[in-house]
Parts: C-alpha cells; sequence; structure tokens
DNA sequence: CAGTATCCAGCTAGATACTG
DNA sequence: CAGTATCTAGCTGGATACTG
C-alpha cells in the first residue's frame, strides 16, 4: 500500500478533531448554544415573556406561550437538559392540576448575560449584516 | 364547531411566533450562532489555529486542518454564508495553483468578541456544568 | 396543567467523484 | 489548492395521541 486510502485520512481527521474539542472547551458550551430553544428559554428566563424585562420564573404553558411554535416535546426536551446542566431549576407545587414553576439558576443567569450580549450585539449591527447581504446578491 | 381543532391552533401559534421573531432581532444573529461551524470558523480566524492567539487570516487548507472533521462542503458553505454577511472577506491570489485567505472583516471581529466571551464563559464554567450534571444523573 | 410515547417527513451533513 | 456536484443515511424535530 503506497499511500492511506481516503478512509484512513478520514479516520485520522477525526482523532485529531477530538484533540481539538478537547483542547477548545468551547466546543463543549457550543454544542449546548447551538440548539436554538436553550437560547431562547435562557432569554425568555432571563428577560421575561416581553424580552425586555428582568429575570423572572415562568410556569411551562407560559414558556410554551412565550416561544409560541415549540413543540411540547422539544420545550421538555430543552428544559430537562437545562435542568440537568444546572442552568435551571424546575419547581412543582402539588395543586390540582399540578403547577410547575422554571427560574434560572445562579449559573443560567451568568450564562443569559452572554445571550444578552449576543441580543444586544445583533441589535447593533443587523442592519450591516442585511446591507453586507444585500450587496453581496446585487453583485 | 364549537371550538377550534388542533391544527387551528397550531396555525395560530406560528403566527404569533413570527410576531415574537420579529419583535426579537435576537433571532436572527442566533440562526447564525445555532451553526456550529460558524462559530468555529469565527473562533478560528479570530484566535488564531491554535485557538490561543489573535486574529489571523488563513487560507482555506489551513482552516480545513485546524477545524478537523468538518466536511469540505460545510466548510465551503459556511465561509460563503459569513462572506455574504459581510464577517468574513475572501482573497484570491492568482498563483499555481491559486491561493485563498479569509479574514475576519471589522465586523466579524466585533462578533469575535462575543465568541470569545462564550469561551471564556465555558472554561470559567464548564466544571459547574458538568458536576451539575454528574448530580443530576446520580440522583 | 404538564408532561410521556410513538411515528414519520424533511433536511442536514457526510461520502464520493470530478474540475479549473 | 480550492472548490462544485450528486447521492443518500441518519437524525432532528413536528404532529398526534394518551396519562397522572
Amino acid at each position: 500500500m503506497p499511500t492511506m486510502t481516503a478512509a484512513q485520512q478520514r479516520a485520522e481527521a477525526k482523532v485529531q478533531y477530538d484533540a481539538f474539542l478537547a483542547a477548545c472547551p468551547s466546543r463543549q458550551l457550543l454544542d449546548r448554544l447551538s440548539d436554538k430553544w436553550v437560547t431562547l428559554v435562557v432569554a425568555a428566563l432571563g428577560s421575561g415573556p416581553d424580552c425586555a424585562g428582568g429575570p423572572a420564573p415562568m410556569r411551562f404553558s407560559e414558556l410554551a406561550r412565550t416561544l409560541a411554535g415549540v413543540s411540547q416535546k422539544m420545550l421538555t426536551q430543552t428544559l430537562r437538559s437545562l435542568e440537568r446542566d444546572g442552568l435551571v431549576t424546575r419547581t412543582v407545587t402539588p395543586t390540582v392540576p399540578v403547577t410547575v414553576h422554571y427560574e434560572l439558576t445562579d449559573l443560567g443567569l451568568s450564562l443569559h448575560a452572554l445571550v444578552r450580549g449576543i441580543k444586544d450585539w445583533a441589535q447593533d449591527h443587523m442592519d450591516d449584516v442585511v446591507a453586507a447581504r444585500a450587496a453581496y446578491d446585487g453583485a
């Protein structure tokens, strides 16, 4: 065999990739933020239903309404993963029917600061992006 | 018909959802950052191949190596969208074979600051997340 | 109200082959 | 070197129905 096959080279690349991941912790959080509902839930819990207030606990149905368009499945899945990661707390009040509140933890709040930063950047620069897009498409 | 069907309620929700999107500009950037390769490319161009230096122009193959594991297709697609959005510049040097450099624009650099913030947050808090995860799984 | 369970359509992204 | 083109497997996430 004179040289590596394409498949072998790919396998090799995967190993290097894993190493790159291990060396760059940002990747792990990235996978979290890459889930669009995660970011939206954090934004909702951190900024309130109107996307402009302060942090506030919200009920399941309240979140579902605020993020209208999210399926129950995705909302549940997202909230579970956030709870598991210690970013939100889940509080069950045994009324009939049951009432459940979700709230950002301190850790979640610190992440919210980043999300807020992203939002601010978007508001400041999104028109630049739109303009660049128009120029690119026109040319 | 006494009440709305489930399908009608869903259609209604979609409209509200669109309104929510329009009211919250963060969503547009979110879609951008939700693409994991976008964030990684910005990080690579902004922090250098070793993920620790300063902003530096990089060649196509250099990016492919740094983000080992990315397919040519995804890398090309990602770079095109970033170019279209005015976040990176594409410079072709007519050597044989051709040489292409990618570099962050000022706009791209300002976005990189956010990515850097995310990275720093990850380094500061990722162990908390891991601990929370272990506690959740153990209980 | 706040889920869980199941099914499946659609899109994403990987593999592969070819080009200037 | 830096792409483009094509095919397709697999996974994501939506729709729907059911439960404590």
